[in-house]
DNA sequence: CTGTTAGCGCCTTCAA
DNA sequence: TTGAAGGCGCTAACAG
């Protein structure tokens, strides 16, 4: 027994499918108000839910906006989540969630699903990666979302436009200035703090990481620092676990070679910058597995200010990004721009709103210099 | 410029749109191989993408599958969703997300918004409600659901079984033990630690926070020790912070009038129950902001043993929940059950696999006694 | 094995 | 304002 449809509705009401149809769902044309209220009784009473499936199909639009990200259950990608589901439900569409453990191929799966279900428009979130191992990937994905623009689909990518994508129109960015925010990072940590630094960065090829790096060689740089040496591990807790032991034993190491011929009390203290707050968390993990303690012993900060992570102790020192602002504003850039716009810079591939998304360096206990 | 169809694949492969879908889709016969290739380099040439809703149309099948959480940002909901996720994969399937703030009223447009989108099945996590303020909701949402099942669809709750509904078929409850492991927490607990329990709690009626105090108070019955005052808040962070103050309070009260007369050194040692992870942050949070040192002036557990959580110190005594599990075990138990299985015991709504879904008593430091 | 013929449920011209 | 007719893209019965 299938759900019942638009058309035995119109027989219930002695109406014609045409007619049902204009009161059931929003048509320009307003239909007598005696019928419409038959209409609805009958659709009532019949417990008629439109197929959007069919209404998809006869109007080649569906509804629905797709949302690709590396991992649901990863607390950055699930609040920028929840920013698109916000802005989906303002827009009463209904969000498609594909996750791809971060591999173009798996996000061109992603993306040739959605334009299989003719989604709207798609949002991907999670770094880019310009390693020569993802070309061929990236360039497939390009290709595919290229194919989806044109075809109408409207895309927004969070942080850096695909590699090597041309879309000529529906492309849209979501730039998120995160060089520029790890540099203020270096200039207020390097205020505070007389050590040397360490990053602990992510693959080389990670562009959100890359640029978190180079940022904060920056802002060493201007503040007249020499630059930070760069730990390479994966881009989550467990590699900054791994980085982590690794420098609590050049610490341990360093102590007591100092401990003799010490100016002062021992060896210059280590400040370390993990490029996001699951790394910094797994970093401090690991140096508290050696008994070393934050801040004494080393300092550590984070970027993304992860809102599970907040009560962490001691409080981790990050960067806020707006992560749920960053979900609305993607979504809202595929929002196909009304008549009357002040457009289009004319080469194409426009920024959504560019200067929307902002940071804000925060900077707490775990970075405090008091011995 | 429309995405290209069926029809032109066919039409430049100089066959007929039957032979065409035969050959791109998974159809049971099997075209000639000269023809195939013919076809295969003809939809490549094109770009073709197969149109889902039109071959959900077609076959009234939409290969998506719905899930409903109170809050996508919430680890609790992502943890699960990553199940669901993982197991539509398996199916094949694509995951539309709802996000519901946890109202059934809410929870039903969005069982009526997959209804209308034709998804396969529905998996429906959050904890149930039987609040009185909810009641016309759930009664809703039930008859939402009913019909949902009755026209074909699956659905699978976390938990508890809808309040009040009666589907006849399709309809699945994937039990969590959270009585019983909540009483094995009292007990595991009460071996060592001596002093009175508070327990904090959700508003009453959330099935889920009922079901963890009332087992958490059969624990200490059997453990031999008296119950539990219970602290009702709202069941998040806050919610826990809030009880945490009012505590806190209490301790500082118990310890300055204890002091003169006590007895070995002070007032007992509280230990804290938080129905959840996150309230027992919360609570931890809030006691430390007084100046209460964990687990030196309280002791604290919580419940779920949310991932990101376990870099918390103290660490946090709680119940390990297997959440991925739980999504992935309530969406296999929608895929339609093939012939020759054991059935049914007859009576409608039957148990997902009883008896998978089973968690862990993990004690840690927040609730050692050692002074 | 292939092509033809009907729909799936709805929306949207067009006439009435 | 309402109804009739055609088509959205695809699949599932048939026929050849």
């Amino acid at each position: 027994m299938a759900a019942s449809t638009l058309t035995e509705v119109a027989r219930l009401a002695g109406v014609s499918p045409a007619t049902a149809s204009r009161v059931l769902n929003g048509s320009a044309r307003k239909p007598g108000k005696d019928i419409a209220e038959r209409v609805r009784q009958a659709a009532e009473s019949l417990g008629y839910i439109p197929n959007a499936q069919a209404q998809g199909l006869a109007k080649s639009s569906s509804g629905l906006i797709g949302l690709i990200v590396h991992d649901i259950a990863d607390p950055y990608f699930a609040a920028i989540a929840r920013g698109v589901q916000e802005a989906a439900r303002e827009q009463r569409k209904m969000v498609l969630l594909a996750t791809t453990g971060g591999g173009p191929a798996e996000e061109k799966e992603a993306v040739a699903a959605f334009a299989a279900r003719r989604a709207d428009s798609i949002v991907i979130a999670g770094s880019r990666s310009s390693r020569d191992e993802d070309k061929d990937g990236n360039s497939e994905l390009a290709a595919e979302l290229d194919r989806y623009c044109r075809n109408g689909g409207q895309v927004a990518v969070v942080g850096h436009p695909v590699v090597g994508a041309t879309a000529p129109e529906g492309y849209h960015v979501v730039k998120v200035p995160n060089q520029e925010l790890a540099g203020r990072l270096a200039t207020e940590l390097a205020g505070s703090w007389d050590g040397d630094f360490v990053i602990v960065g992510g693959p080389e090829g990670l562009l959100t990481s890359d640029d978190r790096v180079r940022g904060f060689q920056e802002g060493l740089e201007r503040a007249g620092r020499r630059p930070a040496e760069v730990l390479r591990s994966a881009f989550n807790r467990s590699g900054g676990y791994d980085a982590g032991l690794e420098l609590a034993a050049r610490i341990k190491a360093a102590r007591t070679n100092a401990g003799p011929s010490g100016e002062g009390g021992g060896a210059p203290k280590l400040c370390i910058f993990a490029v996001n707050d699951v790394m910094a968390i797994g970093a401090a993990a690991a140096l508290r597995s050696e008994g070393l303690r934050i801040p004494r012993d080393a300092a550590i900060a984070g970027f993304d200010d992860i809102e599970t992570l907040r009560d962490f102790r001691p409080a981790l020192s990050t960067v806020r990004l707006p992560l749920e602002d960053i979900g609305r504003v993607a979504t809202r850039a595929t929002q196909r721009r009304l008549a009357g716009d002040d457009g289009d810079d004319g080469d194409g591939a426009d920024d959504a709103s560019p200067g929307d998304i902002t940071g804000e360096v925060t900077l707490r206990r775990s970075t405090e210099a008091a011995a």
